[in-house]
DNA sequence: TTTGTCTGCCCC
DNA sequence: ATTCTGC
DNA sequence: GCAGAATGGGCAGACAAA
């Protein structure tokens, strides 16, 4: 069946139907592992692009193609193919929740002119979307337009609503990289543990599923940790409290949280490589890193890890500084002089052979080996010692890391391994406690998904000295399924104007709203915004008199440090 | 040439 | 990033 | 406790429109 062109893409469909049908993870499990043996048994070659679009991605992680479409692009060849206006496709994703699903209305409409279509394959849709990542230049919009239109244009309206969410890479089945990791374990009679393994080094389910077909177990553990490859760093879960933490470690190795973004520094032969959180290759926009590197590091095959702030006058800055440097590809040289780096090395994954299952604590022994600290640009993360006997070395630690502008403190498990990608009990990590303000809502946006027929984010406002409304966040996050329908009620009725997804309200409902610092904003009307923002909970105690000010939001950004 | 909008497995 | 929810 | 999904602010870069 299919045999000559390959599978049709509608099978594709119906396993994600199922997948939807269900939450539990175990019978997903199980549709996919079916369907991954199936493949394998049918056409082979395409198993590892099913178990990427399985996870709804294009390319796998470690790639750096992307796509350049998001949602108003799609809307935009949604409604050349529909041949309705971009704004009646969005106000069509508002009614539906899911722009997936406004395509398949949308198509379904359309259907009955277009009778005799080839059918798509799972091949063909996905080198369609691979074509996609190199077009760039004049009129690409235009041109990737045009390949969507031919996509959407043999697409069934169930294949379209498919299509489109691939897209937007949010599939939303209820599939992550962990079910698709035992489905692969399951479909090919493989352990679970080798998978994750294999997985972990590389980054690339696709080829963790072929192998795990082709070659079983022995084959995937003969994939290994190569300096040049990037892996997903450990990731820290929030601590309960520091001296709960330590004690169930037994003793902690505690350090100071540095606010800036995480590196995987890569030494292989000449070459050194700097890689971001989600790998992408950041060495051309911080090349005094790099410097710093060659000259504090041996000349030998390495992976490190640590955190690039920006100091002045050997004090942390405001963390928004360093957007200005990570991605840059232009006057690189300028900002350097500019936004001035300093790196912090934490942790060593490779030196002489691979050291992920090196406990940290020797871990680190062999990172203090390797490096000659250069005062003000390279430097070991600050570190001590924690048993539950002396707890208030760590809670020092965490105190002067405050003092000193820094983040919190980290607490790691000295015997832990490195485990990439992992967000476990081994890493921990402590911030100061947030602060608050009390917010009117002004308006919101309808949402996606679970939020589909809920406002999902509310959009915040204090008041000004002449008691007019300036708005300064959104806040969408700490809402549960009552409180989102509770305050939707609330709001409905005071609804004055519909654009789109977004509403504006009569102000009147006062939110409580956590935030972790306050931020200059161009965006919001206050000239302040707010990050991290949570709300805690509606304030029917006060009345919109009472709601903060920008004065007072004011003169606690004055504490903030700034170039 | 300038301005405005959109995008990013972006960074956090 | 934070938070909530089903398993 | 894990995995997944829903959502936050802000930055540079890439295009399209003015």
């Amino acid at each position: 069946m299919n045999s000559k062109d390959g599978m049709r893409y509608m099978e594709l469909v119906d396993v994600y139907e199922k997948l939807d049908s269900t939450t539990k993870r175990l019978e997903k499990t199980t549709i996919l592992a079916d369907f991954f043996r199936k493949i394998g048994g049918e056409d082979p070659e395409l198993l590892p692009v099913v178990t990427l679009l399985s996870l709804g991605r294009v390319f796998p992680t470690w790639s750096e193609e992307e796509l350049g479409i998001a949602s108003k692009l799609l809307m935009n060849a949604m409604a050349l193919v529909a041949g309705v206006r971009p704004e009646d496709v969005e106000d069509m994703m508002r009614d539906a929740g899911d722009i997936g699903t406004a395509a398949e209305l949308l198509l379904g409409k359309k259907k009955q002119a277009t009778f005799f279509t080839v059918p798509l394959t799972i091949q063909k849709v996905h080198s369609n979307l691979m074509k996609i990542a190199d077009i760039s230049g004049n009129r690409s919009q235009y041109k990737k337009m045009e390949i969507l239109r031919e996509l959407f244009s043999s697409a069934s309206p169930e294949e379209a609503k498919y299509i489109t969410r691939t897209v937007l890479e949010e599939l939303r089945v209820g599939v992550g990289e962990g079910t698709i990791k035992d489905a692969i374990a399951e479909a090919f009679s493989v352990e679970k543990g080798v998978v994750e393994r294999a997985h972990m080094l590389t980054n690339d389910l696709g080829l963790v599923s072929e192998v795990a077909k082709e070659e079983g177990v022995e084959g995937l553990k003969k994939l290994s940790l190569k300096p040049g490859k990037p892996v997903k760093p450990m990731l820290a879960q929030l601590s309960p409290g520091i001296r709960e933490s330590v004690e169930e470690m037994g003793w902690a190795l505690c350090e100071t949280k540095y606010d800036g973004i995480r590196v995987q520094i890569h030494r292989s032969g000449d070459e050194v490589n700097i890689f971001t959180r989600r790998l992408e290759n950041i060495s051309n926009a911080v090349p005094e890193i790099i410097e710093y590197i060659e000259e504090a590091l041996p000349h030998e095959d390495f992976i490190v890890e640590g955190e690039i702030i920006v100091t002045k006058d050997g004090k942390p800055i405001s963390f928004q500084y360093i957007l200005q440097r990570v991605r840059r590809k232009y006057e690189i040289e300028k900002m350097r002089e500019q936004v001035p780096l300093k790196l912090y090395l934490f942790d060593v994954l490779y030196y002489h052979g691979p050291q992920i299952d090196t406990p940290f604590e020797d871990r680190r022994k062999i990172l203090e080996s390797m490096v000659d600290v250069m005062e003000d640009k390279l430097q070991l993360s600050n570190q001590v010692k924690a048993t539950p006997e002396d707890i208030w070395r760590a809670e020092d630690l965490f105190t002067e890391s405050l003092k000193g502008g820094h983040e919190g403190i980290m607490i790691k498990d000295p015997h832990a391994p490195y485990m990439p990608g992992i967000r476990g009990k081994k890493m921990l990590k402590r911030k100061a406690e947030p602060e608050t303000l009390d917010l009117v809502v002004v308006g919101g946006t309808y949402g996606k998904g679970k939020r589909a027929h809920f406002i999902g984010s509310y959009l915040l406002a204090v008041q000004d000295e002449n008691n007019e409304l300036k708005t300064i966040a959104h806040a969408a996050t700490g809402l549960d399924d009552q409180m989102l329908l509770e305050l939707s009620e609330m709001v409905e009725p005071l609804i004055t104007k519909k654009t789109g997804r977004r509403v504006e309200i009569v102000p009147s409902i006062i939110l409580e709203i956590a935030y972790s610092e306050i931020v200059k904003s161009p965006e919001y009307e206050s000239g302040y915004s707010l990050r991290f923002p949570v709300v805690k909970r509606v304030r029917e105690d006060i009345s919109i008199e009472d709601i903060d000010t920008v004065e007072r939001v004011e003169s606690m950004f004055k504490d903030v440090q700034t170039l």
